[in-house]
RNA sequence: GGGCGUAUAGCUCAGCUGGUUAGAGCGCGAUCCUGAUAAGAUCGAGGUCGGUGGUUCGAGUCCACCUACGCCCA
């Protein structure tokens, strides 16, 4: 037996139950456990720094749903498992912000390993928030994850490093950051937008660029010595940096102009000449951007080379042409300064690096005797401008309000500095990365070759290394001068190296920073200060979470690459690519090979939503309003996952009604009457937890109804269609063909089938509606389980016997097998059998037929209470006609009439239209197309009449159009007809429907009597009846005597069986009765009952 | 500045390789149906399918350019 259902189910207290019962009974346990085949995911690692929100409940909702369908179909889950990213500047600025600190200085003297061991607590802190966050949200992972900070996470990750310094992978550049001068560290990009301001005042310079005839080989020496003397002018609003300079740059294809001005020459581009220079400046001469290119000039100051760095000035000093220069503002030729913001632009020249200021903000001392060394950069701005000025460089000067950035949290201006680092030389491997990436299926598309594509086709070295604290140490040991360096690649090597015992050994800063060794070449080996990027972390996740390969050997190689990996599609450049650069660099593989790439979520307005801008919608808010699988049931059945959605609460309440509640009270409506009848499944024809059509194959030996075998063949399609989507990874469709299925199951076979659920003889027509009602619930209980897994579940148990169990009542007879949690049990398979193209297309007709019968009525006024004699049909092709034919005696009832006619050629109250087929007779006849048109359209009646009587035998047509003489074919031609002198109809797709609106007195008495049936039904539901009981029935019409006394005697019987009434009585109600009084045909009665015995 | 994506009804979104009258849900109005339903059906109002140009017998769909927005990069 089943335990009753509540129609008015309250979701979020359902979850709980359910999340109560799943921990009792250890099911996620079980299912982690179960499975035979391997199916690898990776938990892309969230940074566990700061609460889950919205946009954490789609991305696990995604990876949780393929989780559980391929648990489903028997698949172990490899790598279901969490995973928490641990390291990096994130969570150094939160323990930052709790100390008070501003910055490196700071945490150095405080000491590093007290702040690590906060980093370390501030971490844990959160993953128990996620944790609970996890359960709640049924995405179901094992709990034992891996955490980056461990030691043997670490050690893999130097495995790594050891890898691809071996193979010559490392090297030393130049990088820039935003450099806070006085915290002595660099910002993020995140950070550095937290301290922009657009209105900063600075110095607006325009300097004087002397050419010295000069120019670099293969370039337009006759054009260089022309200009000889002339300057070229650049403007600046940064002159600290003119030291800097090495290049000037122009706009390959601008013009530029030779100008005369007040006694000297200077080169711009023709396009700013007169806003720097005035009217009065006359034009000597153009040429391209291209032209100047090479030439040299005089330097103004001697930059100071980086530490160690040996530096080529022939390279230096000369015009280059690049991308960068616009000719918005300033005058078309820009100053380089590599070491200062512009380092790819001296790369791709191969430009020198030069510095003006050092990393404390101050000018080198190199520039003492020029009166402004050990100044802050700001403060020699000044300085350096009247320098240039006395030397007859500065054109003009000015002040300017534009945007610079500053340090949050000290409010020191921002150097872009150009920092060594360590880099990676993933370059080297752009053919395999973008050769791997043709391997990996993603959804959507266009990701592959769009946006991830584009990102690899234009890979840059992977700059590696950090200066800071919280992170995994580069395992990079150098000796003093840094003239001899080796990387480590496991600890045991380490102790090898230093000879004792490191086991206990954390392998985080400082600690780490402590082992040293005397290597008899090169002295003490040190270890450099950097951390590694932390995105290598998360990127060395396939390898590193199984502390491969100092163990798991075998599982790592089943476990790599993953099958199917979810995140949203800002990873592209973060973890998509960390994954794919290292797998790619170690093992030439893709390291995964399905992928979700999901959109952002906005708030209702589109816009994005963040806690700064305070429209971050709480999760646990929807949880609690609505329920999780309300919530999840939106995110997979709304929209494509690849899109932007906007998210409001209106739209999750929208899909719970919509979806769920439909669901469930059709599954209520199923238990309600099979708890009245006692009705059970067979002992066979419950579960047997492998294959959902068991009861349904049952029902073939049962007296099915064409409709039963309908809601059959829709569900074996509903699996083929759900489950063929899944297996695409194309969640979107599965969802939308659900919810197509349980509104057809709803407001169709069971609002047709009421009647045999209803009745008092258990008949076999009985038992065929139970039979595939149940197993239709059955069966969506499992289709929906990886969307909605609580609703599921509920379902499932029920249907299954179990529920009812637990309240200590008798289990009903189901199959020892069947599976204790619809998570556990199998995949629906599809009954081929039971599939059935034609009925289901019959069944579209029908309803078309249906839809268009009622817009008939509607159209006359005629309420489909009120039967009708005959109605009319012409479908849009003969075989759609079958269809309707099969189902009449639905389309009869439905639509109250009580005759079915077809219109064909062969009768003549009706006109024909005809029109070409477009989609055959587009390719075949080209630019005849408007004039076929046009001649079908033209043609005299009896001519359409005889061509639709040619297509409906399957004959072709043949008709001349300009000139020419075509012969059409029956599927080339589409025949429509009109409406019918006299007949309601309505028309659409090809389908016509003709509603006879003459209504005889037979008919007028059938529809009074129904209105009195109707009524007295709403009577009885008012007096607070219940469904069985019997009534006596008492009706009076004053007015309308007569009317009713005809109805009563033409219907009474029919009246008093469908209302139950044991008596009835023309007159008044006795004392005590509920009476009402109510309308019937056109007149008017007064409805007594009282309950009978 | 570059790349990718998005733009269709008041709102949220479908619309496959070009094809006949551009759809669904929500919301609004009206009517109907209903002894599972918090529901359902029908009709109505609501659309220059972001804009301009092109290809084609035919463009929401293909191409080019432009505009707005989002994300990523510089």
């Amino acid at each position: 037996m089943f335990k009753p259902v509540d129609t008015n189910v309250a979701f979020p207290q359902l979850e709980e139950e359910v999340l109560a019962w799943w921990a009792a009974n250890r099911i996620v346990e079980k299912s982690l456990a179960t499975g035979e085949k391997p199916f690898v995911f990776y938990e892309g690692p969230p940074t566990a720094n700061g609460r889950p929100g919205l946009h954490h409940v789609i991305s696990r909702s995604f990876k949780d749903i393929i989780l559980r369908y391929r648990a489903m179909q028997g698949y172990r889950i490899i790598g279901r498992r969490e995973g928490w990213d641990t390291h990096g500047l994130p969570v150094e600025i939160e323990v930052e912000k709790k100390l008070g600190f501003s910055g490196k200085p700071d945490i150095e003297k405080f000491g590093i390993a007290e702040f690590n061991k906060l980093c370390r607590a501030s971490v844990l802190e959160y993953i128990d928030e996620w944790k609970s966050f996890t359960r709640r949200i049924a995405f179901w992972l094992d709990e034992d994850g891996y955490y980056t900070f461990t030691n043997s996470y670490i050690e893999s990750t130097w495995w790594i490093f050891s890898q691809f310094w071996q193979r010559g992978l490392f090297f030393r550049d130049y990088k820039v950051t935003m450099h806070c001068p006085r915290c002595g560290t660099s910002l993020s990009d995140h950070e550095v937008s937290l301290g922009a301001r657009d209105d900063v005042d600075d110095p607006s310079v325009y300097i004087k660029f002397r050419i010295t005839g000069a120019t670099t080989p293969g370039n337009d020496s006759a054009l260089a010595e022309s200009l000889a003397g002339a300057f070229f002018v650049a403007w600046t609003t940064t002159p600290w940096t003119l030291p800097a300079n090495v290049a000037l740059a122009v706009q390959h294809g601008a013009t530029y102009v030779e100008a005369a001005f007040e006694g000297e020459r200077y080169v711009l581009a023709e396009a700013l000449l007169r806003q720097v220079l005035g009217e009065s400046a006359t034009v000597l001469r153009t040429f391209k951007g291209n032209d100047l290119v090479g030439l040299r000039y005089e330097r103004l100051f001697a930059g100071v080379p980086g530490p160690g760095d040996r530096v080529d000035l022939d390279t230096a000093y000369r015009v280059v042409a690049d991308e960068i220069v616009t000719l918005e503002d300033g005058t078309g030729i820009v100053h380089i300064a590599p070491a200062y913001g512009d380092l790819e632009v001296g790369r791709k020249h191969g430009l020198p690096t030069l510095f003006s200021v050092g990393l404390d903000g101050n000018v080198l001392p190199e520039f003492a005797e020029l009166g402004f060394a050990g100044k802050f950069f700001k403060q020699a701005d000044p300085d350096i401008t009247r320098n240039l000025k006395e030397r007859g460089l500065l054109l003009k000067s000015g002040r300017v309000r534009h945007y610079y950035p500053f340090c949050w949290r000290c409010d020191t201006p921002l150097l872009f500095y150009a920092k060594r680092s360590w880099y990676i030389r993933t370059t080297a491997f752009k053919a395999d990365l973008v050769a791997n990436n043709q391997q990996i299926h993603w959804v959507p598309e266009h990701v592959r070759d769009g946006r991830f594509g584009n990102w690899l086709a234009n890979n840059i070295d992977w700059a590696i290394s950090r200066e800071r604290y919280w992170g995994t140490p580069l395992p990079i040991w150098s000796n003093a001068d840094g003239s001899y360096q080796e990387c480590i690649g496991s600890v045991a090597e380490l102790e090898q190296k230093t000879g004792r015992s490191l086991k206990d050994l954390d392998l985080h800063r400082p600690y780490v920073d402590e082992v040293t060794w005397e290597d008899p070449q090169h002295g003490t080996m040190r270890r450099i200060p950097d951390v590694a990027d932390v995105w290598f972390d998360s990127g060395a996740m396939p390898v590193a979470q199984w502390h491969y390969p100092f163990e798991n050997r075998e599982l790592f190689e089943m476990a790599h690459p993953a099958d199917y990996i979810c995140e949203a599609v800002d990873q592209t450049r973060g973890w998509f690519y960390t994954l794919h650069a290292e797998s790619t660099l170690l093992f030439d593989r893709p390291a995964f090979q399905h992928v979700i790439c999901l959109g952002h979520i906005l708030d209702e307005h589109g816009q994005k939503m963040s806690k700064s801008r305070g429209n971050a919608v709480d999760p646990y808010e929807v949880f609690a309003r609505f329920g999780v699988d309300a919530l999840r049931w939106y995110l997979f059945a709304s929209a494509p996952p690849g899109n932007p959605r906007r998210f409001s609460m209106g739209l999750v309440s929208e899909s719970l009604r919509k979806f769920l509640l439909t669901l469930w009270n059709t599954y209520a409506f199923f238990v309600t009457y099979a708890t009245l009848d006692g009705w059970v499944p067979e002992a066979n024809q419950g579960d047997d937890g492998t294959r959902a059509e068991t009861s349904a194959t049952r029902t073939h030996a049962l007296s099915l109804a064409p409709i039963d075998r309908w809601a059959l063949a829709r569900l074996n399609a509903l699996v083929r269609d759900v489950t063929r989507s899944l297996e695409e990874y194309e969640v979107y469709p599965a969802a939308r063909a659900i919810e197509q299925f349980v509104d057809e199951l709803s407001n169709w076979y069971v609002r047709r089938n009421r009647r045999r659920f209803w009745k008092s003889e258990a008949d076999a027509d009985k038992q065929a509606a139970y039979s595939t009602l149940y197993t239709c619930l059955l069966t969506v209980s499992k289709l929906v389980a990886p969307f909605t897994p609580f609703v599921a579940e509920a379902i499932y148990r029920n249907l299954t016997g179990q529920a009812q169990a637990e309240d200590g009542a008798p289990v009903a007879e189901t199959a020892p097998s069947v599976a204790e949690s619809v998570h556990l049990a199998r995949w629906p398979q599809v009954d081929e059998g039971l599939l059935d193209e034609q009925l289901v297309a019959d069944t579209e007709a029908l309803l078309a037929a249906v839809s268009l019968g009622r817009a008939a009525r509607k159209g006359a006024n005629l309420k489909v209470r009120q039967p009708l004699a005959e109605l009319w049909l012409r479908a849009s092709s003969p075989a759609a006609t079958e269809g309707v034919r099969r189902f009449e005696a639905e389309l009869r009832d439905e639509l109250n009439v009580k005759a079915v006619r077809y219109l064909d050629a062969a009768s003549d109250i009706v006109e024909y239209r005809l029109k070409p087929n477009l989609r055959l007779v587009g390719r075949k006849y080209g630019k005849l197309v408007p004039g076929l048109t046009a001649a079908l359209k033209a043609l005299p009646a009896e001519a359409a009449r005889a061509a639709a009587h040619a297509v409906e035998a399957g004959q072709p047509v043949r008709l001349t159009v300009d000139g020419v003489e075509l012969e059409l074919l029956a599927d080339e031609l589409l025949v429509e007809s009109s409406a019918p002198e006299g007949y309601a109809v309505a028309e659409s797709d090809g389908m016509i429907v003709a509603l006879n609106t003459t209504v005889t007195p037979e008919l007028r008495l059938e529809g009074a009597a129904r209105d009195l049936v109707r009524s007295v039904q709403d009577a009885r539901k008012s007096a607070g009846l219940a469904i069985a009981d019997r009534i006596m029935l008492f009706l009076s019409a004053p007015g309308d005597g007569e009317l009713l006394e005809q109805t009563l005697t033409a219907w009474g019987d029919y009246l008093r069986g469908e209302t139950l009434a044991t008596s009835l009585t023309v007159g008044p109600a006795p004392e005590g009765a509920y009476v009402e009084e109510v309308e019937f045909g056109e007149g008017v009665a007064t409805v007594g009952l009282v309950r009978a015995g």
